[in-house]
DNA sequence: GCCGTTTTCGGCCCGACTGTTTTCAGTCG
């Protein structure tokens, strides 16, 4: 796929021009279009194909051009024709907190500074401090601006992110001074990473709230601190931001804050064209005398409702065609945490789980489950102690026997092994038992496409082959996805009655939202399953369920809303139509 | 450069904070 290629060097060309100082509404045209590329389910070269690019949202004749220009030679001429005039380095200073596209021009016409090392060498010497609109404080942020991104780790996992939500979380709530509060940002849209937070709250004395978040012991530097904002790099070099506001523009800042910002521009557009204008205080009726007339702002829900339309979940707030949907009451009703009925990716100690069976369905219990599939991994993978046939049959013997007692059902379950042929680590007489089969590439993840596609469809013409967990097995910012074309997937999936995973582990997140939203588009059924190896990892589920909701995904798309007898049905049927 | 239930031309979201300025530009979200 050259998606993700033609966006970074749309969005190099957005970066270069905002350097050169071009019209701002260009830029925004090239960024605007470079995100709308990395967010395709599909291969833009399929797109090409069809002719269809430039029906593409934010994406007209001229950047399809360059697009299909790309495809063709590999390079677009206009970017090289670019970066001729401003080195590659710049384009890397721009990641530079405090330090931006203006700045770096100068810097760069009036002391030829060509990159990070450059600007290090002469904010030193003592140069950059005396350029005009410059000064001493502005080149000793500067640097502070390298050395955090030196140190800076760039996006971080939203479970690192809910350890840092839920202690600041801590604080807030005990604060007296502090009436409510709220994580916004990417990590309330469900965003698989994070970049940084954004909190926001409600005080009656804003400025005292912000000096004492500041203060907090693990503040390691205050970038901003206002009337209304402050901002914080922690010791482990994470930006937190707060912002406070009072009651009447609780639900207007929730929505400015929590964005996204393509969704918020689209919002506030929709807004001018019914001569309403929208910030985070509130949304107001244009007046020819000056402020406007204050129409909504405590809630959310009012705020859209003003705007004559539903209230958007976050999860789907990514401008990627809600505000329309919404306008025309058509959104989708979402699957929530609530109508998940079990897990159908659990480990035991009979592989590499740190629990018995009895003691994870004990905990799925305790989450208020209806069932729990036990899916320990197959003889093959040796590394995660796989169950052999004997030691199977015996799990076969004890879910039975702790079915007997045990008020959760318990499903026997694997994930076996899609061997590097497409064959499965187990044979179909013992599959053919199982209530639930998994199956799962955990070996041979560098096979080139023609031959992980084959070995993937072969698996797929099994009839026991129930699940694809973690289709594309890859881990953020660890492992690359393995080179399966997930279209191809898809619509195998939705033609065999084959369920895709959505594991909920999360450094895997895997199907992403954008391949979940293509499978329900198809027809393709998901399940959910947290792959967990502890007790404690149950609650991924949330994480999982912001995923399929990112992905439009309803409640009739996830099987795991079902009850154990239809789930069961739902399996038997779908292996006697595939036979 | 993109886009169109007022438009194929003339628009294109809005405000906080900082630093270097005597009134505002740059950066960020």
């Amino acid at each position: 796929m050259k998606n993700e290629e033609i966006a970074k060097k749309l969005q190099d060309i957005a970066n270069l021009l905002e350097i050169k100082g071009e019209n701002p509404f260009k830029i925004r045209s090239y960024a605007n279009a470079a995100e709308t590329v990395s967010s395709l389910p599909e291969d833009i070269a399929k797109i090409a194909d069809r002719g269809e690019i430039s029906s593409l949202p934010g994406i007209g004749k001229s950047i399809a051009e360059k697009i299909g220009e790309f495809l063709e030679t590999g390079k677009i001429n206009y970017l090289e024709e670019l970066k001729k005039q401003f080195p590659d380095g710049l384009l890397k200073m721009l990641a530079v907190p405090g330090l931006g596209p203006k700045k770096i021009r100068i810097l760069f016409e009036k002391l030829n500074i060509r990159d990070i090392r450059g600007l290090e060498i002469a904010v030193r010497r003592g140069d950059v401090a005396k350029l005009p609109g410059f000064g001493e404080k502005t080149a000793e942020n500067i640097m502070r601006g390298v050395e955090f991104l030196s140190r800076s780790a760039g996006r971080f996992l939203v479970v690192k992110a809910k350890e840092i939500v839920d202690d600041f979380g801590r604080w807030l709530t005990k604060n007296k001074g502090c009436e409510n509060w709220a994580v916004c940002g990417s990590y309330r849209r469900g965003c698989e990473t994070i970049g940084d937070l954004d909190i926001l709250a409600l005080s009656k004395n804003p400025e005292k709230l912000i000096k004492e978040f500041t203060e907090r012991k693990y503040v390691a530097k205050v970038s901003a601190r206002g009337k209304t904002k402050g901002s914080v790099i922690t010791v482990d070099n994470i930006q937190v931001d707060l912002r406070v506001v009072e009651k009447k523009s609780w639900g207007a800042a929730l929505l400015y804050f929590t964005g996204s910002k393509k969704h918020n521009i689209h919002l506030r557009e929709f807004a001018v064209k019914k001569n309403l204008t929208l910030n985070e205080y509130g949304l107001y009726r244009k007046t020819k005398t000056g402020a406007g007339k204050f129409l909504a702002g405590s809630t959310e829900k009012e705020v859209y409702e003003k705007l004559g339309m539903q209230y958007i979940p976050p999860e789907l707030r990514e401008d990627s065609g809600e505000i329309a949907l919404a306008a025309e009451q058509k959104l989708p009703e979402l699957v929530e945490e609530k109508d998940i009925k079990g897990d159908l990716h659990v480990h035991s100690t009979y592989s590499d789980g740190a629990f018995s069976i009895a003691q994870m369905a004990e905990a799925g219990l305790k989450m208020g489950y209806e069932w729990i599939a036990i899916c320990d991994h197959s003889r093959s993978l040796k590394i995660a102690n796989g169950v052999s046939i004997k030691d199977l049959m015996r799990k076969k013997e004890e879910i039975r026997e702790l079915n007997k007692k045990s008020r959760i059902k318990i499903l026997f379950g694997a994930e076996v092994d899609i061997l590097k042929d497409g064959s499965l680590d187990y044979p179909d007489e013992i599959l053919s038992q199982l209530d639930v089969c998994l199956a799962a590439v955990h070996t041979g993840f560098k096979q080139p496409a023609d031959e992980m596609n084959r070995r993937l469809l072969i698996a797929m013409e099994n009839p026991y082959v129930d699940i694809i967990a973690h289709p594309t097995a890859r881990l953020i910012g660890k492992r690359n996805p393995i080179a399966v074309d997930v279209d191809m997937l898809i619509e195998k999936a939705a033609e065999k009655n084959i369920v895709l995973e959505v594991n909920s582990y999360p450094d895997r997140l895997d199907l992403k939202d954008s391949h979940i939203r293509e499978a329900v588009r198809r027809g393709a059924k998901l399940s959910l399953g947290c792959d967990a190896h502890s007790i404690k990892h149950l609650n991924y589920r949330t994480f999982g369920v912001k995923t399929l909701r990112r992905g439009w995904a309803k409640r009739g798309d996830v099987i795991n809303t079902m009850s154990a007898p239809r789930l069961l049905n739902f399996i038997k049927m779908r292996r006697e139509i595939k036979k």
